[in-house]
DNA sequence: CGGATTTGACCTGCGC
DNA sequence: GCGCAGGTCAAATCCG
């Protein structure tokens, strides 16, 4: 294919794997060198959902990204003790993101469990867990080799609990709005005082 | 000292 | 059946 800038690709990108595994409607703004097949185990669904969104844009936010593509499917495999696989349903998720940076800052945290180095690719792959003790969600960080610029983050899972670093920042926003509409409606409503 | 990271070993799936 | 590649475990090590 094409080698496409990565610069002039839109933003997010949203592909479904049904797309990816016909060169003829690739995408733009992907490169070819990511094994995207191997990377989502060969299936065809995708799910688009709010919470991959939601990590979509507060990665690339939180990056020094240009550019980031995403994609997604309904995985019906996940792993067990000894990398063996079981079946069940758990979406995975990828974006592809400009960054000097490996880890990209999405609000979770999360602990390296692995690393490997993969065929074809200078780079290692590594996998991280979300640490939340409830939250079962995976990442793999992987560079691409022709353009070491580019890293490709699959996360596997939907994170069950509410992004740590988003509620930072929501909270003293949410008191404040809360403070707001009190104030509003004592001033509607009647004549008490606020304390 | 506790949590995070590193790294080699181990396990499984898959292609030949 | 065998070898390879990918994914995970867990002990050792690092670091704040």
């Amino acid at each position: 294919m094409e080698s496409q800038d990565p610069q002039n690709s839109p933003p997010f990108l949203f592909t479904p794997m049904s797309m990816m595994q016909n060169p003829n409607l690739e995408p733009q703004g992907l490169h070819d060198d990511i094994d995207w097949v191997s990377l989502f185990s060969g299936q065809s669904n995708f799910l688009a959902d709010a919470n991959a969104m939601m990590e979509c844009a507060s990665s690339s936010s939180s990056s020094s990204s240009s550019s980031c593509a995403l994609m997604a499917e309904k995985s019906d495999k996940e792993t067990m003790k000894g990398g063996r696989l079981r079946k069940t349903t758990r979406p995975r998720f990828a974006f592809q993101t400009r960054s000097e940076d490996d880890i990209l800052d999405d609000g979770y945290r999360w602990r390296k469990y692995g690393q490997k180095a993969v065929k074809n690719n200078i780079h290692p792959r590594s996998y991280y867990r979300c640490t939340h003790h409830t939250c079962n969600v995976k990442k793999q960080v992987q560079r691409l080799s022709k353009d070491t610029s580019i890293v490709v983050t699959t996360y596997e899972g939907i994170h069950n609990h509410p992004c740590e670093k988003l509620m930072e920042t929501l909270t003293p926003l949410l008191r404040q709005m809360q403070f707001l509409s009190r104030l509003a409606s004592n001033n509607n409503g009647g004549p008490s005082s606020l304390l």
